[in-house]
DNA sequence: TTTAAAATTGTTATAATATAACACCATGTA
DNA sequence: TACATGGTGTTATATTATAACAATTTTAAA
């Protein structure tokens, strides 16, 4: 694991927004609301998100182009996603199972090629719902 | 399984072209290609492809924006999808492995959610490129 | 401590991806 | 017939994301 680097201005700023949220946040809807801070223009929004994601401390809804913080406090670099989603309301929560990560993480395909990184999104109707 | 409607002509073009296709398709590369055959804006594009992808003829890749001809030809309904991605030369690959689908499919998270659809991306090195 | 590399920032402009809204047409079926 | 459904064609626009450039800050090595 690499060691911590602290987050810059920017970053920060998005990443508090995004972990205070109780829902994935859109790019331009985080620069809306950023834009009282200070943070003016698209890239500034995407640069951060970017790092962000690199570091593990966010994790993007490839299937909906939103974010989420992570709250998988174990890892905080995102080689290994699994999100469920629910195709109503929307509702999008990380999956952390034990299980499912050991499967995956050793998971090898038919010519032996084993994979670095994953993302797995399950779609479906949540409790509420059904 | 539906009974299998014949595609219309829009949909046959495109899935005809996204099915000769080498590698995964972007929908304005799509565009392009088809402009000498009639089709002349990105709606008509976008929406043989929603509809190619809801019968499960073809896949988007949502981590590229692309889109992939089935060759699953036992599924006809894209519900469970597996790629593999290759971060080098972005050599795109259906996974298609008895094993994972099934222990995918039996997946229950810890409120005991069961999913009706998953899509997976792996990402890692091809052969040539490792 | 200086200095060069690396990362971050700010900015304008633009590219790439995707949908809204409306009018019209074809087909199946009650 | 008539009417529901789904497909088409079209213009306009919304949404998501990156290019290119200049300046500044941070980091770590000489």
């Amino acid at each position: 694991m690499h060691k911590e680097h602290p987050l810059t201005k920017n970053q920060q700023i998005i990443f508090d927004l995004i972990d205070k949220s109780p829902e994935p946040m859109k790019a331009y809807s985080i620069l809306f609301s950023v834009q009282k801070k200070g943070i003016k223009a698209p890239l500034q929004v995407y640069r951060a998100l970017d790092k962000l994601v690199e570091i593990g401390k966010i994790h993007k809804i490839e299937s909906r182009n939103a974010f989420i913080a992570c709250h998988n406090s174990s890892c905080q670099v995102s080689k290994a996603t699994a999100f469920s989603i629910c195709e109503i309301c929307e509702k999008i929560t990380e999956i952390s199972s034990a299980s499912l990560s050991k499967y995956l993480a050793n998971f090898k395909d038919k010519d032996g090629m084993k994979y670095s990184k994953y993302n797995l999104e399950f779609f479906g109707l949540c409790k509420k719902c059904r």
